[in-house]
DNA sequence: TTTTGAGTTGTTCGA
DNA sequence: GTCGAACAACTCAAA
């Protein structure tokens, strides 16, 4: 009789360490077959874009190194994943497939349609939690009501948490008597090669998520706070690509975090009030709303906003998009978006705020360009923010909480130091007009060499005018 | 069932 | 320059 063989179904989860569909599957004995399976069909409305393309292909690659160096390979596919994985039991001899767990709401139900078609099939299928500190279906009220606010979801989550200690990384992956053919490449990277900067930005796979936390975890997390605010300075994390891709596991994040805030003499409380510990519970927070609301990443969470007077405007989006609408840190956060595939957060909810509220965009059309641009895309993640800047979200502030460009660039990157980064030609302008180029004196421009409306936009609209116009547009949809 | 307290991230205006 | 109130009431979660 054959050995056991398990297919390792690779999907959110391109890592060897703290991985527990693998290491199930090591656990069962026998052989292991691992796969990776790319179908866009399969992912909804949600196919995924450029930035997490590339990103996904260097990832893969350095799965791939590490599986290698364990006696074994990755299988690349693409296909129907339920066709592909019957040929790979047939080919391999396979009986059981894991994987862990992915939350995406057509994901969710392919992943039990495939289920259900493995059992039938008598083979063994089983899917494990590698994504998050805890189910969603597991954060609940006393009464098992799922949560729509931040604070009592974090509460709960804290109470029923427990996370299991790491799962160690395979020494050997025993491969299967007969390899299946695999993929030479998946074709994920575009013809025209614009990742050259993001290349030298990020190193993609396990070995730099895990540098990154190290970097990341080495400072004290006091500063963290301030630090993730200021976005000419490196204060967040950086890890949003990683996790998203699961190349660092949340639960180890969580631990080691934990324990680097221990040896910092803090008392017990602080970790759990810390504001990355928060940030962690965000992210849970986010898996939870969209499993819960699985519409969500289409439609408002608040019905009301099905009325609300957008003017979807091309032109506008356009200008938005590349980063020339007149507001320096506005435009300096779209470009660092184009150039790196990353924004800084809170550079993220200003954008978000000019496009929902002064131009009066759709909240979806914002969320398809970052869906697009971003190497940390995430469904979870993206629709739960963008809901929240248009208001139609989980968040009990109101609409008419509209950020002001010039106001946050003057408070949060006071010296002007990250527009100049990535809006270049305002590299001369003194930092008093900065955020506001096309308020200061000719002569000033002039010395600055920059000439509004030639070298620089002029801004697209009237920041006081679109406030009271969004406002107003907010008091109609409510009253109707 | 009813009541009570509270809710990520803001801006503007006027004293 | 600083501070509190208004924005506009509403929904959620828990007691």
């Amino acid at each position: 009789m054959s050995s056991p063989g398990t297919i390792v179904w690779f999907r959110q989860d391109l890592r060897l360490h703290d991985n527990p569909a693998l290491a199930a599957a090591v656990a069962r004995g026998g052989w292991t077959l691992p796969v990776y399976i790319l179908c866009d069909e399969e992912e909804g409305d949600w196919p995924m874009g450029g930035a997490s393309r590339w990103w996904l292909h260097e990832s893969l690659t350095a799965l791939a190194a590490a599986i290698s160096e364990r006696g074994s390979r990755l299988l690349l596919q693409y296909g129907a994943a339920l066709d592909v994985i019957r040929t790979l039991i047939k080919r391999s001899g396979a009986d059981a497939v894991y994987w862990n767990r992915r939350y995406e709401p057509a994901v969710i139900e392919r992943d039990g349609a495939i289920k259900q078609a493995l059992h039938d099939d008598g083979i063994v299928a089983a899917s494990f939690n590698g994504a998050l500190l805890a189910e969603p279906w597991d954060v609940r009220s006393p009464t098992h009501q799922s949560y729509r606010v931040f604070t009592p979801f974090k509460k709960r989550l804290l109470e029923c948490l427990a996370v299991p200690g790491a799962l160690t990384t395979p020494a050997q992956l025993p491969g299967p008597p007969h390899w299946p053919q695999s993929l030479r490449t998946l074709e994920l990277l575009p013809t025209l090669k614009w990742y050259s900067r993001m290349s030298r930005h990020w190193q993609p796979g396990e070995r730099g998520a895990s540098r990154r936390a190290r970097e990341f975890l080495a400072r004290p997390l006091s500063g963290y706070a301030a630090a993730r605010n200021t976005p000419a300075i490196d204060g967040t994390s950086s890890l949003s690509p990683h996790l998203h891709f699961g190349e660092i596991s949340v639960r180890q994040l969580w631990r080691s975090a934990q324990s680097a805030a221990k040896r910092r003499a803090a008392p017990a409380s602080a970790w759990h009030e810390s504001t990355f510990a928060s940030e962690l519970i965000w992210r849970e927070f986010a898996y939870h709303l969209l499993y819960y609301h699985p519409r969500s990443a289409l439609e408002p969470l608040d019905q009301r906003f099905e009325r609300f007077a957008w003017r979807a405007d091309r032109t506008l989006q356009n200008a938005w998009q590349r980063g020339q609408t007149g507001f320096p840190i506005v435009d300096a956060g779209m470009r660092q978006l184009w150039a790196i595939g990353w924004m800084h957060n809170r550079v993220r909810m200003i954008v978000a705020s000019l496009l929902i509220k002064n131009l009066r965009q759709p909240w979806l059309q914002g969320a398809r360009w970052f869906w697009d641009t971003l190497v940390d895309a995430d469904l979870a993640a993206n629709t739960m923010n963008w809901q929240w800047s248009a208001g139609s979200g989980a968040d009990a502030a109101p609409f008419f909480r509209i950020f002001n460009p010039v106001t946050q660039g003057e408070r949060f990157d006071p010296n002007g130091e990250y527009v100049r980064r990535w809006v270049p030609e305002l590299a001369g302008v003194p930092t008093q007009f900065i955020h506001m180029p096309h308020l200061a004196p000719s002569d000033v421009l002039q010395s600055a060499g920059v000439r509004i409306g030639q070298t620089y936009p002029a801004p697209l609209l009237d920041l006081k005018q679109s406030r009271q116009e969004a406002l107003m547009a907010y008091r109609a949809m409510r009253q109707c």
